[in-house]
RNA sequence: GCGAAUGUAGCUCAGUUGGUUUAGAGCAUCGGAUUGUGAUUCCGGGGGUCGCGGGUUCAAAUCCCGUCAUUCGCCCCA
């Protein structure tokens, strides 16, 4: 098969709409910057053990969402399906335990073999910021706030809402683990095949099934809140102390749980009613254990991803481009004097059009098409007496304008 | 992985219960009216394996089966 269809779930940003792509990363370019962010990028493969081991064995982006494969040297390999992984292994492969807090912006293409629909594809972008080696709850706290503010830059804040969660510390998390897999176990022939299956695997996820049977069992369950060692109890009152400190509304969603084993403490995601089933724009965590798995020192580490495709699809359009102006020479004489001329406004800043063929009418057709502001005639006429005729191609004026003055009449 | 809907020109779509020998429209595109002036108008041109494959039929864009893709939902996630 040869065909020419593009993989599913992969798409083409094409110019009409990179601008809005671009927007996105911009503004949290911008906003992160403003926090002291660097940025930086890692591979899109690494090997399959750095997402497996850390990911989680039984998460779902292990078990039959990774695109893996072998490379010619025999090696087990893995397009990213998120970003946490390969920073903390470039963190750790980089010595820059020196460096804490590591604080870092990133952004690219992840891959996940999943069913693709609105807002879901098997090749999407995120950005993505972490901050290794902070254990404050400070640090939480600035990260949602980096979160918040570029989602208010892109004009989207006021259509998210903020949940969050402590998922505790891990001697929390294991005896919270283990009465939750009782309780559900002595009810087990009234959950729903999905929850049974979820039991073994992350039975936090129960909590957020949409099965009549299953809610029913949540009342009585018990919650991970009322298994939080009394120091987890204090770090999440820190966090959310902080996050009114800051202004940043917030909603406390005791069943709030993410898909990847590695989180501790606080989860949190934004989330908006405007994209269907696909509800999460931002979302991210605590990772405490995650450096220490991977092999290296046992370093604390926060961070969040977001989705470019769905913000794009929450976000205004950008302000446009610049307009340009075009150049129309008539003549071989103007024409070649048009391609010094084009060269020269562009090296002082001003973006030019210039088609290499057609007549008058034709190409102020494509200048009109192109946006150009201004249109530069230039003909026989006009150079002998060493002026161009400029048109404002919105006011439909022109006006005579020596050429040695053509770059700053233009400039205005 | 599961369920449902939809695939006709570059785009948005029409195509009546299968039946008028070349499958239509608008927009877009290209050319002309106007070889030195961009809205508009007028005239004309190009562009289609009707997603793909098979089947039923005298006859299929239309009915049936399969397949691929897209969309929506479930699962899960950004």
């Amino acid at each position: 098969m040869t065909s020419l269809q593009p993989i599913r779930g992969t798409h083409d940003i094409l110019p009409d709409e990179y601008p809005r792509f671009a927007h996105v990363v911009e503004a949290a370019r911008a906003v992160t910057r403003l926090y002291g962010y660097r940025e930086m990028a890692t591979p899109v493969f690494e090997t399959t053990e750095v997402f497996a081991r850390t990911s989680g064995e039984t998460s779902d982006v292990v078990m039959k969402q990774m695109y893996s494969f072998v490379d010619r040297g025999g090696d087990p390999l893995t397009l990213r399906p998120e970003y946490t992984a390969g920073i903390c292994r470039a963190f750790i492969t980089n010595g820059q335990q020196q460096n804490v807090p590591f604080k870092v912006f990133a952004w690219g293409p992840m891959f996940r073999y999943e069913r693709p629909q609105k807002g879901r594809y098997r090749q999407f972008y995120q950005l993505d910021i972490e901050v290794i080696g902070s254990p404050e709850p400070g640090a939480d706290v600035e990260v949602i706030a980096v979160g918040a503010d570029i989602l208010d830059r892109l004009g989207v804040l006021k259509d998210c809402v903020l949940e969050l969660n402590s998922l505790g510390d891990s001697e929390s998390r294991a005896a919270h683990r283990k009465v939750l897999i009782d309780y559900f176990k002595a009810h087990e022939a009234r959950l729903s095949e999905d929850s049974k299956s979820r039991l073994e695997r992350n039975p936090l996820r129960i909590f957020d099934s949409k099965d009549e049977g299953d809610r029913a069992l949540l009342p009585n369950a018990p919650l991970l809140k009322e298994y939080l060692t009394s120091s987890a109890q204090g770090f999440f009152a820190g966090v959310l102390r902080g996050l009114d400190d800051m202004g940043i509304a917030y909603r406390v969603n005791p069943h709030l749980v993410r898909g990847l084993d590695y989180y501790t403490h606080t989860a949190f995601e934004f989330v908006t009613t405007n994209l269907g089933a696909q509800g999460t724009v931002l979302a991210g965590g605590r990772y405490d254990g995650l450096i220490e798995q991977l092999g290296g020192p046992p370093t604390p580490g926060i961070g969040w991803a977001a989705g470019i495709e769905r913000l794009m699809m929450l976000a205004g359009a950008p302000e446009s481009a610049p307009r340009p102006v075009a150049l129309v020479p008539l003549g071989e004489a103007a024409e070649r004097k048009a391609l010094s001329l084009a060269r020269d406004l562009r090296r002082r800043g001003i973006a030019v059009e210039l088609d290499y063929k057609g007549n008058m009418k034709r190409r102020l057709q494509r200048a009109n098409k192109a946006g150009a502001r201004a249109a530069v005639i230039l003909g026989d006429n006009e150079l002998a007496k060493g002026v161009a005729a400029v048109k404002d191609l919105d006011k439909g004026e022109q006006k005579e304008v020596a050429l040695a003055a053509l770059a700053e009449a233009l400039s205005g």
